[in-house]
DNA sequence: ATCATAGTCGTCTTCCTGACGATAAACACC
DNA sequence: GGTGTTTATCGTCAGGAAGACGACTATGAT
């Protein structure tokens, strides 16, 4: 047993790989970019990139998302103060299967980032290389009835499981934490961070009972005095994402 | 951009990390082993090594704990039957720091494993370069005042840091999930099971309440037939886990 | 016999949640 | 202007779960 002998490592090669979800028209949505090489060509893939020789795990994934959505994330992990309109990052698990890329030996660092609903998805230049798409689209074994495009086809690699992971964790995320606060813009109301819940649960929640809990959870929303009627309907108040990060007690996932 | 292409991507060593937990004594215990060699010469660091390169992470993972203790994991995402004695494995999360080590760049994979408690570390053959320490000892800001050891020199590496985050998610995770088992032998009883809980989270917790909540939780805990009077008083009624393993609700951590 | 120890069963109060009625404030349409 | 629709917000009530704690049981130690 000779551990960290310099002389003599396997040399791995170490990416990022970056589970984008947003919340869109009632649905929960993932990014996604369209494969331009072999293996996978023309196949959906998770957006990400090798790290850099010199660069954190948590900074590569936030150089790959400012390259992929122009999003600024703010990693909890690092000191930066809060800023303006950033989304949440985090990072999510590693995947090291020996052969998850044909080609060489990849150990790819998942990190999953909770955005709230942006205009559209930039590529680094190719028009619709990139978008935005239904997690239960890309992940449902049973996929729509072939419309006009070529969805039944799963992600490349092992994206398809990671992409399920990063669901999944955001799933578990918003019960005990303020995190679904993430997928709103900066000033939101109870009814659109209820619509929030029910797009990430995939649930119908109900509206009163969801207005009781969030507004009485201390920390959670703060008023920021105006209100709005983007919604139609009676007007409601906005408010913003208050200090606490874990609620307590929970919110509760319904059963079915 | 060009993602993965093969013949220019920087090498990073990969290796594996491990957080084995245990209860000794009613005290949360970690697994140290000490280093021989430099960097960190003498200091205590957390048991880990290469990743092989034909080897999945958490194959990587399970094979260093055999190594270091003769446990025998079960990776729950691993497609083996539940075997015999094995403890819990689950990956944890993965450092990168380009800084963690000094010699070269290192990306580390931590595991986090939880046992029951074992009669004796057993070392590569060196007898007394491994041991429990518990995990306060580990960590506290406020180590002891001097005893007779070399107590208050941090982990080498970041380690300190990732057994933080294990312990941290040890504590959090035996509120939701059925795994404060993992710390206990096959049969245990009530009684053995609050020690447990006491012992990861610091608390004392009412034997009354605590009784009515396990034993009222359906598919936590089986009665195995048979009682044992080990802990003294009143014979208790000796249990197996259940198959469950989410809890709902969950067990709640005193705030205090 | 008495005590200490640990386990087990109940009770009571309080808090939280789910179900759901009722009211309020906007807009669309006739 | 009236009416209906939509969304927001407040209230009420019943059931369940948890904390506090009393009471009883079954063993070993003295």
């Amino acid at each position: 047993m000779s551990p960290y002998d310099p002389s003599a490592f396997p040399p791995f090669a170490v990416t990022v790989d970056l589970v984008v979800l947003t919340v869109r028209r009632h649905a929960l949505c993932a990014l996604v970019v369209r494969r331009g090489e072999p293996p996978f060509q023309g196949r959906w893939a998770l957006p990400g990139g090798f790290v850099r020789p010199d660069e954190d795990l948590g900074a590569a994934a936030a150089r790959e998302l400012v390259e992929e959505t122009g999003l600024c994330a703010h990693d909890p992990g690092s000191p930066l103060p809060e800023a303006g309109n950033g989304a949440h990052l985090e990072q999510l698990a590693t995947y090291g299967d020996p052969e998850r890329d044909p080609r060489m030996r990849v150990v790819s660092v998942a990190h999953l980032v909770l955005a709230p609903d942006l205009p559209a998805p930039r590529a680094g230049g190719d028009a619709n290389s990139a978008r935005w798409a239904p997690v239960d689209e890309l992940l449902d074994q049973e996929g729509g009835a072939g419309r006009e495009g070529e969805q039944p086809a799963p992600l490349a690699f092992d994206h398809a499981r990671i992409l399920a992971d990063g669901v999944e964790r955001a799933r578990s995320k918003i019960e005990y934490s303020s995190l679904a606060t993430a997928f709103c813009p900066p000033e939101f109301t109870v009814g659109e961070l209820r619509r929030v819940y029910e797009a990430v649960w995939g649930v119908a929640l109900d509206p009163r009972n969801f207005h009781r809990k969030v507004t009485g959870t201390p920390g959670f929303l703060v008023p920021s005095g105006g209100t709005t009627t983007r919604q139609g309907g009676r007007p409601a108040q906005l408010f913003r994402a208050g200090g606490a990060t874990l609620l307590n007690p929970p919110m509760l996932r319904p059963e079915v």
